[in-house]
DNA sequence: TATAGTACATTTTTT
DNA sequence: ATGTACTATA
């Protein structure tokens, strides 16, 4: 799909000659590029263009003159999303992109407290949690206190203490109604009183600090809010309640900010989005203009139809209809399949002849709602040898042999981490026991300090081993001094052992390999950043006295890594190759799986498809209580985030897309029996083109899909076929199904079948029980023929032979 | 201290 | 079914 060229795409209040820049944008997305400074906020459908308009409107503010690049901060979500913006931006403008503000919301915060650390309380080489670490020091304040682990489950702890930050609070903001919000507002003190001595900050912190920041120091406020013109914030319908306050500290009296998101895309909810957010920024700024990006430059119209069909059964949405000119193309595609298993082989087929007919294959998308159901289709695509990527799961810098690495570095930076000082202590083993931990640990406590500096106070044995992994590190130190990066990471790498230990593993030579990696990460991340012979200081901004005119390089051609150089606002001061390196290691925890090269068919959930584009795209697993998942079903509010979900997967897709659901599917180790999601339902059949069968006896749609499932005894649509072990589920208060019809459902018992009973008929041959109706001479069966589609039978009067 | 056995949970995820 | 986290045992 191409974009068509406006010729009406010249005018700008500029003398510049902004035609190229402008040229092919469509009346609405020009008007969104050419706002006026003032608060906007942009509703942009999916495949609108958004990044475009986003960059565009950078590039045009600075070469029109109206801002410069150090007056513009633009915010995103995640890396990938700064690194795009900067790449594009970059490409479109001879600019340093560099002295522009472009982040996600944490790497800016970093940026802004390394600035202003004393300001913000914070030791000058503060290191950054990530969740893993921020939960095991949660553990250690829960041990610390003598707290029952099953009443304070760590967990959940630290969900508590991250949420409260989340909404700007402190421990002394909790509100307490009980005996147990008190304890856990005393754990939240207690952790932060520990992360403080141990000069560390979790994800949430970064946020929080640096908005209390803002709030409380007037100075630095004003001085921010002059300074930024325009602010841009991507995803906005992904913002939560902090990051929302964070905005309404810089953005000033004279802060343009531009807001670009759609709500029909918020998917977030359950990790504390607020799409209330768009309302409140519309109402709260005093935005004038809203824009609605509806041109989709990426799906063919039938795919389109279905979209815009399915979200329109949501209510509370602020309003939006794609459209393309692009015309129909090709019917959304649907297949049943009998099993999970069939559904995989189904994919697998159809993928390989849209490769075979010259489509690449990491153009073929294969989304799923949760990530136990990659398992299959791996398992299919493996044995027939084609490639695959599975997206999600185990990211690099969370790999225990890269955190065991990064923990012996950040003790080299500051011994006093006492999460790092854990983890590494007694790995490889040194003879430290848990006895002597636990007496180290005591020693500590008592007198409030670090683990490092209590291991004197412990006598025996241990205690001199402790001495000695003291001594180790402190050696590591010494040893390592003026050294580079590369050197620093492999000399620790020797002198801590962990090599010598993974090559006595037998399973060591990936986690060596994966090791070998970390230092190549290290390279690549000192020549990125410029450290080395000729490093720059990025200026942050002209506060203080000893502020630093920096010089530029003339040309930056790489994107830029998100994590800054930035100097201390007040001396210049900047950070270590090392102590640089952790920050990127906390803030970008890398790709989850780098097989990169190959030309793999993409695997991945829904949620992590957000914000990508394929050729092709197929959506499995369109089941009743899967997706819509189950759990989101209990209010309203989840059942339309799922449709939004929905709607997210179907807009991935250009030319193909593809639908598909099973009657039998293996999850936890049973069999469920499912109906399709009511999401099927809800698209226009006049975009459909249905592959297999539409199902017999499914004609009156959903409410009978629904009744089937109560009488198989299930919860919305699906029922756990043997046993009864998983009864989490719980009935509605109101059963949709009368009593009557559910004790009719027991007799029914008499004619011998079960569901999931294997059976044999003389025309169809071999079936599956999949539903069981009725008793006596009303007794019938909808049974599940694989090729023949399912049939409902009447069990008086065809003659089924149960298989075993 | 390492390994084997048992209990347990299992939507979605970024920083 | 399968992976993880924790406990019991050599």
């Amino acid at each position: 799909m191409q974009f068509p060229d406006d010729p009406e795409a010249e005018r700008a209040p500029s003398l510049v000659d902004t035609g190229a820049l402008l040229r092919g944008l469509n009346p609405e997305q020009l008007a969104a590029v050419t706002l006026p400074a003032e608060p906007a906020l942009i509703l942009a459908g999916a495949g609108s263009g958004k990044t475009r308009v986003l960059t565009t409107r950078i590039a045009w503010l600075l070469q029109t003159g109206q801002v410069s690049p150090g007056g513009v901060m633009a915010v995103t979500f995640t890396n990938k999303a700064a690194k795009e913006m900067m790449t594009r931006l970059g490409a479109m403008l001879p600019v340093n992109v560099r002295g522009m503000w472009i982040g996600t919301f944490h790497g800016l915060c970093n940026r802004f407290l390394r600035a202003h650390w004393k300001q913000a309380g914070l030791s000058q080489t503060f290191q950054i949690l990530d969740s893993g670490d921020s939960l095991s020091a949660v553990k250690r304040v829960i041990k610390a206190m003598n707290l029952d682990e099953e009443r304070f489950v760590p967990k959940q702890v630290a969900w508590f203490i991250a949420s409260c930050k989340e909404d700007g609070m402190r421990p002394g903001d909790v509100p307490v109604h009980d005996g147990q919000t008190q304890k856990m507002a005393e754990i939240y003190q207690a952790y932060q009183d520990q992360c403080e001595r141990e000069g560390v900050v979790d994800f949430a912190e970064l946020l929080l600090r640096t908005y209390e920041l803002m709030r409380d120091d007037a100075m630095l406020r004003e001085h921010y809010q002059r300074r930024f013109r325009h602010i841009l914030v991507d995803e906005f319908q992904d913002t939560n309640r902090l990051q929302y306050l964070w905005l309404k500290m810089f953005a000033g009296p004279h802060t343009a900010v531009l807001a670009v998101g759609d709500d029909d895309q918020s998917i977030y909810a359950f990790r504390g989005a607020q799409v209330g957010n768009m309302s409140d920024f519309e109402r709260e700024f005093r935005v004038k203009k809203v824009i609605k990006l509806e041109r989709n430059y990426r799906s063919y119209g039938n795919i389109l139809d279905a979209a815009n069909a399915l979200i329109a059964h949501n209510s509370r949405r602020l309003g939006k209809n794609l459209r393309t000119e692009s015309g129909p193309g090709e019917p959304v595609r649907v297949q049943e399949n009998a099993s999970d298993f069939n559904e995989a082989q189904w994919v697998l087929e159809e993928a390989q002849q849209l490769h075979r007919g010259g489509m690449a294959r990491h153009e073929i998308a294969i989304l799923y709602r949760s990530n136990a159901q990659s398992r299959v289709i791996e398992s299919a695509l493996f044995n027939a040898g084609i490639p695959y990527r599975v997206y999600g799961g185990m990211r690099f810098f969370e790999r225990a042999e890269i955190k065991h690495a990064l923990a012996y570095l950040r003790l080299i930076e500051n011994c006093h981490d006492d999460t790092s000082y854990l983890r590494v202590v007694n790995f490889p083993t040194r003879g430290i026991g848990a006895r002597t931990l636990e007496q180290l640990q005591d020693a500590a406590r008592q007198t409030g300090r670090s683990l490092w500096q209590s291991v004197g106070a412990v006598g025996g044995k241990g205690g001199a081993n402790l001495a000695g992994f003291n001594a180790l590190i402190d050696g590591m130190r010494n040893e390592t001094q003026g050294l580079t990066l590369r050197e620093i990471i492999e000399h620790m790498l020797h002198r801590s052992g962990l090599i010598d230990f993974y090559r006595t593993e037998k399973e060591g030579a990936d986690r060596i390999e994966n090791l070998e990696e970390l230092v190549t990460a290290a390279e690549a991340f000192v020549t990125q950043e410029g450290f080395g012979k000729d490093a720059v200081a990025l200026p942050v901004d002209e506060l203080g006295p000893g502020s630093i005119a920096a010089p530029r390089s003339p040309d930056v051609p790489e994107a830029p890594a998100p994590v800054d150089l930035t100097p201390d606002a007040e001396t210049g001061e900047i950070m270590s190759p090392l102590a640089a390196f952790l920050t990127h290691a906390a803030l970008e925890a890398g790709d989850n799986q780098a097989q990169a090269g190959q030309d793999a068919i993409q695997l991945m959930t829904v949620h992590s498809a957000k914000g990508l584009e394929f050729d092709a795209v197929f959506i499995t697993g369109l089941e009743e209580g899967l997706f819509p998942h189950e759990n989101a079903l209990s209010d309203a509010d989840g059942l339309e985030e799922e449709r939004r979900l929905m709607y997210v997967a179907i807009t991935r897709a250009r030319q193909r897309l593809y639908l598909s659901f099973s009657q039998t599917r293996m999850l936890h180790g049973q069999t469920r029996y499912n109906v399709k999601s009511r999401f099927l339902d809800e698209l226009p059949e006049s975009a459909l083109k249905w592959l297999t069968p539409r199902t017999q006896g499914f004609g009156s749609g959903f409410a009978r899909d629904y009744q089937a499932a109560w009488q198989r005894g299930s919860g919305l649509g699906s029922m756990v076929g043997a046993g009864r072990r998983n009864a989490g589920w719980q009935a509605p208060a109101e059963p949709p199904v009368p009593a009557a019809m559910k004790a009719a459902a027991a007799e029914a018992a008499g004619h011998g079948f079960k569901v999931g009973q294997s059976v044999f008929h003389a025309k169809f041959g071999e079936g599956v029980v999949v539903t069981l109706e009725g008793s006596g001479p009303d007794a019938r069966a909808q049974v599940n023929f694989g090729r023949h589609g399912a049939k409902w039978l009447a069990l008086s009067i065809a003659k089924l032979t149960p298989i075993d």
